[in-house]
DNA sequence: GAACATGCTGTCAGTTATTGTCAGTAGTCA
DNA sequence: TGACTACTGACAATAACTGACAGCATGTTC
């Protein structure tokens, strides 16, 4: 096996422990030594992984990806950069921030040329309506759904009739002026849609739903006839 | 120097020459033999770069981008994919296939467990209103903006005025419900911008315009005051 | 504080991967 | 045809990687 596929393979191992690992288990696992683990870490590190050692602990790695060399056409930049844009202006500020991250991480490993091209790129997301609902509560909501934990919510329908309801949240749906919250809702038995503008209070529960969530998006997407996107 | 290194190289020193280069040259400029830039390429190959060699002309690298190694936090991959989505859904046809491509290609690389992360990802793109103008004219006018060329298009104004100018397009500009042109126009010897479902008649000229566009892009810019995105 | 677990670094010899040289085949262009 | 070029195989020289060992620093547990 070549070192890159096994640098790769380490980030794989080192994200199924959700707890710290030894490096002597991560060694074992791949079947090379510690000294050579130590030094599989070191590039990795240098590569911009995100890997945390503590002696007396192990290593852990902070949630994310490590792509490989990838090739992308002028289009795909194209199609990358303006969605990103879009991200940067139209969802909250916390991943607006990390759309202009993504900017600036492929900015940063392209020959100066490149990059110019992406910020002369030709294609810009006109200004929108602004967003109904502040940016702290659509972190959290992201977060829940992430993280399958029930919300309580205080809810006006559209006749103002308001309700207090726990929710499990399955996804957050982006339309042109509103965000709606897709989730199953206790009160109801059944699914249903939250705009996040009638939500009038909302708090994270830390009691994860009983059920995982790529089943109740399934679920949720056969019921309303909704394709994969 | 590493391999990897190298190989980035390579592909930076390929997008230099815009022509045919002999692998003789390459091996040059890299310092390495004609050998082993064979094998180089070899693997470039592999990796999915696209370089056509022929025999008696040299190698060209089809317009694209390398990115070597990168690591994403879930914040970040979260924008990537939710604004790969939106341009899929809000974009012309040939760029929604390269946003598609994108989620596609990462997919490709990622480990079973987090490819089902991407399809189920939380965050979803509502429906939205119909693209008043076709597939094909958009994608036109992207192409004419990224290789500067001169449009004639036959344009109808907000009172039913019809007029026929040549343009030069500097952008185009995503809005909720339309898409824009920004570009100089040769009639009014000004900067204008034409809503794309008002242009009755489209067609891309082989003349190039005489500015380059990131100058144009950025006058516009400080003349209408719009801060880079 | 003592015992232990772990991260981290240096050295060195053996192993593996990479590289250059040489030789040869075949496609393209003028 | 001749000049130029891509591409492949074989092999020896060179460079990089690896494992084993020794040692130190830091954190946890009792």
């Amino acid at each position: 096996m070549s070192r890159a596929q096994r640098l790769l393979d380490l980030i794989q191992v080192l994200r199924r422990h959700r707890r710290a690992v030894a490096g002597a288990v991560l060694a074992e696992e791949l079947g090379i030594s510690l000294r050579t683990l130590y030094r599989d870490i070191e590039t990795l590190k240098a590569q911009g992984a995100h890997i945390d050692g503590e002696a007396g602990i192990g290593y852990v790695l902070r949630p994310g990806f490590m792509l490989p060399p990838l090739m992308f056409s002028e289009e795909e930049i194209e199609a990358l950069v303006l969605g990103s844009r879009w991200v940067s202006d139209r969802a909250d500020g916390i991943l607006g921030k990390a759309a202009r991250n993504v900017l600036a991480k492929i900015g940063a490993v392209l020959p100066d040329d490149l990059k110019y091209g992406i910020d002369a790129s030709g294609l810009l997301i006109g200004p929108g309506e602004p967003i109904a609902v502040g940016d702290h509560e659509l972190a959290a909501i992201r977060q829940a759904i992430r993280t399958e934990r029930k919300l309580r919510i205080d809810y006006a329908d559209e006749h103002g009739n308001a309700t207090q309801r726990t929710v499990w949240p399955v996804a957050l749906a982006f339309f042109d002026r509103v965000r709606v919250i897709v989730a199953w809702c206790e009160l109801r038995d059944g699914y249903r849609h939250f705009r996040c503008d009638r939500i009038a209070a909302l708090e994270t529960s830390s009691e994860r739903y009983p059920r995982r969530r790529a089943v109740l998006l399934k679920e949720w997407r056969i019921l309303r006839g909704i394709p994969e996107q």
